[in-house]
DNA sequence: GCGAAAATCAGAACGTGTTCCAATTCCGAT
DNA sequence: ATCGGAATTGGAACACGTTCTGATTTTCGC
């Protein structure tokens, strides 16, 4: 999805002082195979963590099913939690990119962004292992993986803020930004007390929607 | 601290037919000794939790410090997770019990809580490689320690709850619950951003000022 | 096409959490 | 004081994330 995310090192094969044009070699055998293949780790992570959760996601496993060597994951993610952060960023992505074209209509800010997280959390219900690996490994996130962290809980900002002043376009007062922050870690909290077991899935949406009420006059 | 929490497995000197009155048992050499034991073994945790953080918390490492044989230290705690997760909920309980003696002064509900929650994280910025290592349990905190992740949840919430009605006696009321259950996520979700290196510690506080702000008038 | 450089591969090897086991020590009741 | 059973010990063993290595394949500029 993303144009040519370059593998994890520094990428051996980035433009040198040769081509100095912003163009993000997008092109070329091997960018295009590389794009191939990590497309398949990021594909076979998901398939191993909808069958048995983050226990099931193997690194030999993963290598095994998307035909490639261990060290090559490796060479594409730096670790098993930044595999699952990038797959997580990945799908946060693609909701907002969904969400741009199916915006809510609710009449209210509260309403919009209860209907957003509601239809969010109905797509993590149906892999709940999937949820429980990704929220696992955000949970988990190190130094190292701090970019993908603020990245993954950037767009599940945005994806509230959206919600809030729905269709206009102007840019999000301070306020809003202040809201929306409140409720992506009401968010994140919620969804850690599921896959904990500590509260079952509907007390995600509960705690969303009270959090709203009391926020969004 | 505890009075003589038995040990993990289900206690096998747990009190037989025999005497069934509800003394908890809480005498006996053996008894002494399995506090001890306990005891030298959390002790053991944080002391290299403070000096590495979790990685540093290696188990040959803490039944060596502890004094005690590795299988040892998994009769008593089922895994490193649970190790510093019961290791967090006695921090917690110890809070609380702080808290008990020396109640927020502060006029206003937010004022205190806010109060209470700085006092907190200043604690907490002081072994920050503690922190890091309970809230990264925590974060990766599986069905099988439910019931911590539980408890350390309900300790918080109480602490909070306890700041907004601060002298009064009465019971809380539902909506204070709520608050505090959401200000309680508020604060798990900014302690992983800032264990995670996406924030400075200083936005703990802030996160919390805004949300006492908002929600509570 | 050719050759150098990069990428990939297959697999061994290492560290640490966890489990398992036989031998020993300790506690409590007789 | 002694016996039975539970607790503890010391250490081997196993699983899986991660790293490393040397051989092989692929790509790209010429």
């Amino acid at each position: 999805m993303v144009p040519v995310p370059p593998p994890f090192p520094p990428p051996p094969n980035a433009e040198t002082a040769a081509d100095p044009d912003a163009e993000p070699a997008t092109e070329g055998a091997l960018a295009r195979s590389q794009a191939a293949r990590r497309r398949r780790v990021l594909d076979a992570t998901l398939q191993l963590a909808a069958a048995g959760g983050f226990d099931a996601v193997q690194m030999r496993d993963v290598a095994a099913a998307a035909d490639v060597a261990l060290g090559t994951v490796y060479r594409y993610f730096a670790s098993k939690e930044r595999l699952l952060l990038e797959a997580m960023a990945e799908q946060q992505a693609d909701l907002r990119a969904y969400l741009d074209v199916h915006p809510p209509r609710e009449p209210t800010p509260a309403a919009r962004v209860v209907s957003v997280l509601r239809g969010a959390n109905r797509s993590l219900r149906e892999f709940p292992d999937v949820t429980a690996a990704m929220v696992r490994s955000f949970g988990t996130a190190q130094i190292e993986n701090a970019d993908i962290v603020r990245r993954v809980t950037e767009i599940m900002t945005g994806i509230i803020t959206s919600a809030i002043h729905a269709p206009e376009r102007r840019p999000a007062t301070e306020n809003e930004v202040r809201v929306a922050r409140i409720l992506m870690q009401v968010w994140l909290s919620s969804l850690n007390g599921w896959v904990c077991g500590v509260d079952g899935p509907d007390r995600v949406d509960e705690d969303l929607a009270a959090a709203a009420a009391l926020l969004l006059p």
